[in-house]
DNA sequence: GGGGCGGCTTGATGTGCATCAAGAGCCGCC
DNA sequence: GGCGGCTCTTGATGCACATCAAGCCGCCCC
């Protein structure tokens, strides 16, 4: 294509590794919106009860992942938008020159694929950062039922303006934080998003490597290692592997200078 | 608020600076989408004769803006988009410390306030950064009707998607480029908006002063005007104030790194 | 005209994080 | 068990860009 020109600079490929496993098969099961738990997050949000039935009508089935095994890849027919039911991903853009920026880490109740609506194709990567369940919502049809539902519509976009408006976070944190708040930043951001959905808020597991931590916040992975041995040094996390304890909450959200949207931190 | 805390990092205010000319008070002459200029890149795109019609019924009035003026600011009530007509903006969200973030330049033809939907309630700024008009759209009444006609539906989700699609780009730049790569996509970025636009490719007038280009860029105005006079000694382009001349779209799309998705610029 | 001010440029110096390099822990596999 | 390949850590060095500091230009206003 003639692309294969400037500097990327920086950085470490964090391609799919394309895992030796076979993918696990697509399985059939019925998608239950009702009784799933990540419900008041995901689309099924102020919907009445009868409206949720006919949504599941729509979401036909579930897809199984392994780690490492792609939702989608940029260039991909954009029919389906996604919903995490369980596990993690990473979205990824790729430069022209190959160089890829991790651009989300996403956890059950989002939406994958929404940046896929215009242009009908996927312009992103988004890979199963561990073994993880999907329901695949048809957007075809969800655009109809959204049409008849006005509920529905309403959280359509609901969660497109909260995209939006997360972006615009993360151009924060890029944008003109040192290393040390970038980091704690995003120890307070999983931290706050497991708790929503009823996990820890001290205690987890990161389920992505070091690279692609660092890949998302602008860093190195020597540098995002070094951070959180310091973090450590400092008595506000305990970390060992991607075990991650967060010991002092205040401290950490102090550093992330975010404490203020943090509920009650500083209570 | 008990938020004075941590370190902001680097920079310079970047906030309204509220001009002294009163603003220009709000004409209600009738909005025609069917003429305006950037009706392809904005909602109508896609609608029929008829549709248009009755999204004119509900865009019932312009806005005009002074340079400098707010058009909306975090904490306001959300209750309209606005579409630009002419002039331009820059958007800003605010961190708990006070700390400005730049996340984007508005054009003619370009929606503000989608990210206010959820929330109802604005979470970041918009200036005019030269003396502009905008279209008010009502939002629940474009949500009506966007309930009726799927082509508005359509254009709405497109529109939300190509944002997204947009920001991605943006995390892109920031994250893994060198200040000049970022600064020489930037202007590659602004000459190809104009080019829709119908404008110049190769010449126009930057409207936002070197700050908010450097904040936007994650880089400091000192770093900024190095670059402007860098390029401008290795004949990639002229500047003189505001004003560019981009001499070498060429060699400029080549180390924005962007060529490949600027049509026929190798050609 | 001249003084003040904000935006811009240019230079000198400093530093935060990248880069390079080596080694340690962990795991699957032969 | 032990080898090869990961991810992760830790240290030494260097550089890109920030920071600090003048000085310039255009513009408004007295």
């Amino acid at each position: 294509m003639g692309c294969d020109s400037p500097a990327p600079r920086r950085y470490n490929g964090v391609l799919p590794p394309s895992v030796d496993r076979p993918p696990m098969k697509d399985t059939l099961s019925a998608v239950n919106c009702g009784n799933c738990s990540v419900r008041r997050l995901c689309l099924p949000a102020g919907l009445s009860g009868e409206e949720i039935d006919r949504l599941e009508k729509i979401t036909g089935k579930r897809r199984m992942l392994r780690a490492g095994e792609a939702l989608y890849r940029a260039g991909d027919p954009f029919t389906n938008l996604f919903a995490i039911r369980s596990g993690s991903f990473k979205s990824t853009v790729i430069a022209a020159d190959g160089d890829t920026q991790v651009t989300h880490f996403a956890l059950p109740g989002e939406l994958l694929g929404l940046d896929a609506y215009s242009g009908r194709m996927h312009s992103s990567f988004a890979e199963a950062l561990e073994d993880s369940s999907v329901c695949v919502l048809p957007f075809a049809q969800l655009e109809g039922l959204a049409q008849e539902v006005p509920a529905l519509q309403h959280q359509i976009y609901n969660i497109f303006s909260e995209e939006l408006k997360k972006e615009n976070e993360t151009l924060l944190l890029l944008g003109k934080r040192s290393a040390e708040t970038r980091m704690a930043a995003l120890l307070m951001n999983i931290s706050s998003r497991y708790s929503r959905r009823g996990y820890s808020a001290t205690a987890f597991v990161l389920s992505m490597p070091r690279t692609d931590i660092a890949n998302y916040l602008g860093l190195t992975a020597e540098t995002v290692s070094r951070l959180l041995t310091k973090f450590q040094r400092e008595k506000m996390i305990a970390v060992r592997g991607r075990e991650v304890e967060i010991l002092d909450l205040i401290a950490l959200s102090e550093l992330a200078g975010t404490h203020c949207s943090y509920e009650d931190a500083g209570a």
